[in-house]
DNA sequence: AAGATACATGCAGAAACGTGCAGCACCAGG
DNA sequence: CCTGGTGCTGCACGTTTCTGCATGTATCTT
């Protein structure tokens, strides 16, 4: 690994995760934590990156530019989205629904990560374009403004030809009795075609969304392999989620 | 081995892989390493890529294609685009390339406009997002990241199954023998596919397309409707396109 | 307050670098 | 056919840069 690659590592780790601890860099990458805290030196001095003590933060986010505020995603859904990167594989593939927690999952996919993506969100895919290592594959269809994805018969269809590894879709409810529930009966529809073309399913659901339902149902516990959330473990919800035989992933 | 044959070898090792480290193209192409270093040195030179320790890396990690050329002649296109939005009749049907000019028309498409539009970007779907009387329909595919379209055997097959009025395409080079070109044999094909479900064909061209020929051919004269460029009307070569009896729509 | 952890600094070996030089192929002109 | 010029390549040399370790110091945690 190149010197100045390891920097664009560290970079890109920081905007991702939103730290980086010398410790775990140099055992991920192999080298020795000196080498990691000169780069945090280098970095800092030259203004990107702010050092404190075991590591990095990024700078304060009033300093970045404003296309990268924008960007920022609201805490809990950042690291429900750093968890679901962890599920995958290199080399395998994945389907990844549309709406702002999986757009977050997109950007949190690390830029190296060889895999296959299929997605009926253009907002993800446009995410993904700068992700050079990533296969894109975009299941066309009807496009349903709401939620900037596409849906109905076509994308269904579409929908068929393909398969993978894991899928992560999102949400707006999730609910012991009322199981995960959507707004919309065609986006409901549209995410149950999916889970049906992966292996695994997980749910992508930051903490408001627990103990919530919404009008649609998408798919009943039993199809579904966990759920990522950022709520709090001892939640009297998520206890109740885990007594149904939930697998729950907590995010970090 | 050609010295100009090892510098395309750099830069597609480039372009792939993210990285060149010079010790192992000298140990892969039998060279030294003070050639592959004096290579680099050069093509850093011309700005083809960035000079580290050990090797290189390309200019800007892997962006630089579309977001680049997004700034490239915003005048000309801006222009050439409310020309073409012209040519939309109310309640009608339109078929959009991708593409920064067409990115340009999409933008350019007045917001209480009812219509449909079909396209293979979803960067130019993310775009009309916020048309809320444009009926949205996105073809599904492969995710061809340099100009992020989708292409290939199965965007081709989704565009058999929608049909148009109008057909609005972007092209990199108009030449009055080599014809209506671009620099990718797929989506040379895809651009054809798309002119094919269309009653009519028009071609997006900034001045700066004009007499400039690229490596595939997309479409003869014959097949397209007109030309919508921002050219002079008296330039020499828009001259030669009407001669050949290719109708101009002037845009300005 | 004490142990653990992270840190800065100096140092030495290794790797990469730039430069100058010589060998070689190729070409043009005599 | 020869000769001088030109450009590319690999090698040798001295220099710069990087990296991991050792040391002593600062900071955090309990």
């Amino acid at each position: 690994m190149l010197a100045a690659e390891r920097r664009e590592y560290l970079l890109d780790l920081l905007t991702r995760t939103g730290k980086v601890v010398a410790k775990d860099v140099a055992a991920e990458l192999g080298i020795s934590e000196d080498s990691v805290r000169r780069d945090l030196r280098d970095l800092a001095a030259e203004g990107l990156c702010q050092r404190v003590y075991g590591g990095a933060l990024p700078v304060s986010p009033a300093v970045v530019d404003y296309d990268a505020r924008q960007a920022v995603a609201p805490d809990g859904k950042r690291k429900v989205a750093s968890a679901a990167v962890g599920l995958v594989q290199p080399g395998g593939s994945l389907i990844l629904d549309g709406g702002t927690t999986a757009l977050a999952v997109a950007r949190a996919l690390p830029k190296g990560l060889v895999c296959t993506v299929i997605t009926h969100s253009p907002t993800i895919a446009a995410a993904l374009l700068d992700h050079p290592q990533a296969e894109l594959f975009l299941l066309g269809g009807r496009v349903f403004k709401h939620s900037a994805v596409t849906c109905g018969a076509a994308a269904v269809e579409a929908a068929q030809n393909v398969s993978a590894d894991l899928c992560l879709l999102g949400v707006t409810g999730v609910h012991p009795e009322a199981g995960l529930t959507t707004g919309d009966a065609e986006e409901a529809a549209m995410k149950r075609a999916l889970s049906a073309r992966a292996a695994d399913t997980y749910i992508l659901a930051s903490s408001e969304k627990i103990g919530t339902a919404s009008q649609f149902r998408v798919l009943p516990w039993e199809k579904v392999s966990g759920l990522i959330t950022d709520a709090d473990p001892d939640d009297t919800v998520v206890e109740e989620l885990k007594a149904l035989g939930v697998t729950v992933v907590v995010a970090g």
